[in-house]
DNA sequence: CGTTATCCGGAGGATGTCCTCCACTTTGTT
DNA sequence: AACAAAGTGGAGGACATCCTCCGGATAACG
């Protein structure tokens, strides 16, 4: 039917080159969400990430349509490949109990340096494919490096993939607590969180764990964000 | 007439007997704001603390003038003293392992049961003083728990009491998040910190660990509440 | 340089929080 | 029964968040 529209192979719309500043906002957009991210975590609003990038809110709303899904997930694809990366890293890694033990300090290490990273691992946003695509792809390197490990008598047989989200998951929280005053508490969970899978071998020398101070601040921090006002906001 | 003002001894403040209803507004509050943080942490909104009174909020603010700091700490603080209930316990405990374990494992249980008193441990509230008391005492007999503990040569010597408090920090989280779908994850993330910090005898047969679609829907749910809407919610 | 499709920016709607204020009701007392 | 102190409730201010909308600026093109 439609004996002749003709309908031009795409209806004559003349198709003119995209504007450039277009692509430029887009960019300074992601930059900007990336680095206030890893910074902060993925709590930061919109709109300050807008104003960072110099945007104002309904540009960044035509670049990303679904709003804030979108954007955490846009501006973190890069870091979930990097994840993946970890986890191929680790597999080139002849000792076993060495390759699983360089992944986990690995991934825990890339949540020390990015908040939004670290937010990340411990949800899932079903939205957006590419990212539990890749997910999905370090997770299956994760427990065959789990059970290569296993295999060599160097893992406790009875750990599972889920343990390893647990173990984010804390890692999350102990470096959403610490970050500002003890960002090195996190290595010590992570040593003692090893300690306690391997079975063999003697006890490693744990990381030096945060003073009473620092924690004593970190969790009073943690108070405030929460909602209960602290007056000695210095 | 009456010359006298007289002035009566105490400036004539006829004492009045509370009002009965006051007293019963204010038990009411407590209890819906006890009920509604074991249920749901801290974050529950005091209006809907007011409503599941029968109550305005008015009367929520009379009886707690400094809002939600003061609500949060005076429904906890029974739940707090159980906190150092447990250590006594546990100091009762004639093997200093077993008084250890015992000790981590009951805290983390509580955590468990009351989602408030979980965030509670997490974070620090320095405004409320009988509160800090009590975790201050509570602390002193954990560390005395751990001394005693390497003392026996049941626990690694490294450990020092801020370690305690980044495994409720952990197991905050990993409540949060496995609450609705897998509350038993927290016992397995215990279980396995015992395992870490003990320098000696063999490991612990360790809890059942999440099934991975229960952990899948656990952090989808925190990326709906992380405001990363997620449009399959059933 | 003029035209026009494209893109920009921020005002402002909708929602959810904490908290204040005060006209009104209830209680204890006389 | 009547009065005043004590207590109540919820409207609404202040703020922060996500997001929509559209008048106006601007880059591409002739």
């Amino acid at each position: 039917m439609d004996v002749e529209y003709d309908s031009a192979p795409l209806p004559a719309t003349r198709q003119r080159r995209p504007r450039s500043d277009a692509a430029r906002n887009r960019a300074a957009l992601l930059t900007a969400a990336q680095a206030l991210y890893a910074e902060r975590g993925i709590d930061v609003s919109l709109e300050e990430i807008a104003r960072s990038a110099g945007v104002g809110i309904g540009t960044l709303y035509r670049n990303f349509p679904r709003g804030k899904e979108q954007l955490v997930s846009d501006a973190l694809v890069e870091q979930v490949s990097r994840y993946v990366e970890a986890a191929e890293r680790a597999l080139a890694i002849a000792d076993p109990w060495e390759g699983f033990a360089t992944f986990v300090t690995d991934i825990c290490a890339m949540q020390e340096g990015d908040a939004g990273f670290s937010d990340l691992l411990a949800t899932v946003l079903p939205a957006h494919a590419a990212i539990e695509e890749l997910r999905d792809q370090a997770n299956a390197m994760a427990i065959e490096l789990m059970d290569r490990a296993k295999a060599a008598g160097a893992l406790r047989p009875e750990l599972v993939g889920e343990d390893l989200l647990l173990l984010l998951v804390s890692n999350t929280a102990v470096l959403t607590v610490t970050r500002q005053d003890a960002p090195a508490a996190s290595k010590r969970v992570v040593a003692l969180f090893l300690d306690a899978v391997r079975s063999a071998g003697p006890p490693t020398t744990l990381p030096d764990p945060p003073t009473s101070a620092e924690m004593y601040r970190a969790m009073t921090r943690m108070a405030a964000t929460r909602g209960c006002a602290s007056p000695d906001a210095e």
